[in-house]
DNA sequence: CGCGTACGATACGAGACAGTCTCGTATCGA
DNA sequence: TCGATACGAGACTGTCTCGTATCGTACGCG
């Protein structure tokens, strides 16, 4: 027969435990004794529904990626600043610490991070890079430029700044100076911006 | 009585086997017993010299790191190109993946990572600032460039690749390409047909 | 030579953790 | 109402780790 069905409810508090969890202390040190402590069920519980650790945080991760944040139209210039906002509001909520969580198990869990890059990241990566090309096409940036540069370029600095010095040490406006930066170039003699 | 002398040698077997492990499997993987026995030591050797396993780790990290690959002259693009040169062959020798492993101790391990990012990265990037001011004041460097900006466009998107692609998956002309790319910008040489 | 210390080996205590299991209870569907 | 299943609580096993302690031995210095 079916039987009391599970509680989805505890599907949440579980996965948004694991999350914070994870952002707050890395892989290694979160213990499923604290996964069930903080999402207020047994560990019975988790087992019931995930066979194993690895397999909850991959599913966990998996479940509480946002959506890209879609399709703003307009100069290229507006369309990268409005990624990196959005890289930015990301970073400043609980899941912010996530990415340096996985990076660190590029060292320490390699299947968990490639698991993570290549369901998570790469998507958005190649979100990012279809929109470049467009504006290579479009004239709106320069040809030549290799489009994965360009996007480590845009991409990286935020990144790295974030990584090493924390969501709080980065200010609303970093976005829109580090694509402005990009865009113009550190050189003197900077090409004709649009107009000028 | 002076007695037995303790063995300079351990020391060195026991700091290298420390690092190698660190950037083979993360600050919390890697047991006092995986370093002695990769080290030839006994643990007793190495609590005879460190108290703990942190303190340990963190004096393996500043004996090796290695000194300033200095005072590059020349153009700018040259200079900076040398720098980024220096940061991928130091990834691609042993303590290459200590970088990431040090990004993940951010979360896992704050005070470790801070003591990682004052005395090591820090001094660097002190460096390196010195450096892009005064390209800024020779006219080198656009000016209005906030400083900080410039310097991580220029590493961010260099370990960006590096940390998430591994060592390997960069090539050589890759800090060339990035260098050029941030000076001369990402923007048209000539104004875009604007509304193609 | 022989004293004093470092050394390797190994045992040990304390505690954390993953994953399993059992118990009695709660809650659904039929 | 009743059967079937999920649930919380917690005991339990086996493993791992840090850090300490205790051997007998190796080795340098006076």
């Amino acid at each position: 027969m079916t039987g009391r069905p599970r509680s989805a409810q505890a599907d949440d508090a579980i996965v948004d435990a694991t999350l914070a969890l994870l952002g707050e202390q890395g892989f290694d040190r979160v213990s499923m004794d604290a996964v069930a402590a903080r999402a207020g069920v047994a560990r019975a519980t988790i087992y019931r529904r995930w066979p194993s650790k690895e397999a909850l945080v991959i599913d966990a991760v998996a479940r509480r990626t946002d959506p890209f944040p879609d399709a703003v139209t307009g100069p290229i210039r507006d369309q990268l600043v409005s990624i990196l906002d959005g890289i930015l509001a990301v970073s400043r909520t609980g899941a912010g610490r996530l990415l340096p969580c996985m990076v660190g198990a590029t060292v320490s869990n390699p299947p968990l991070a490639e698991h993570y890059r290549a369901q998570i990241l790469e998507p958005r990566r190649a979100r990012m890079r279809h929109l470049v090309r467009n504006a290579v096409a479009h004239g709106e940036l320069r040809r030549g430029v290799d489009v994965d540069d360009a996007i480590d370029l845009l991409l990286g600095a935020l990144l790295y700044r974030l990584v090493f010095a924390g969501p709080d040490a980065v200010d609303d406006g970093e976005p829109a100076r580090l694509v402005d930066a990009a865009l113009k170039g550190l050189a003197p003699t900077s090409p004709p911006a649009s107009g000028s």
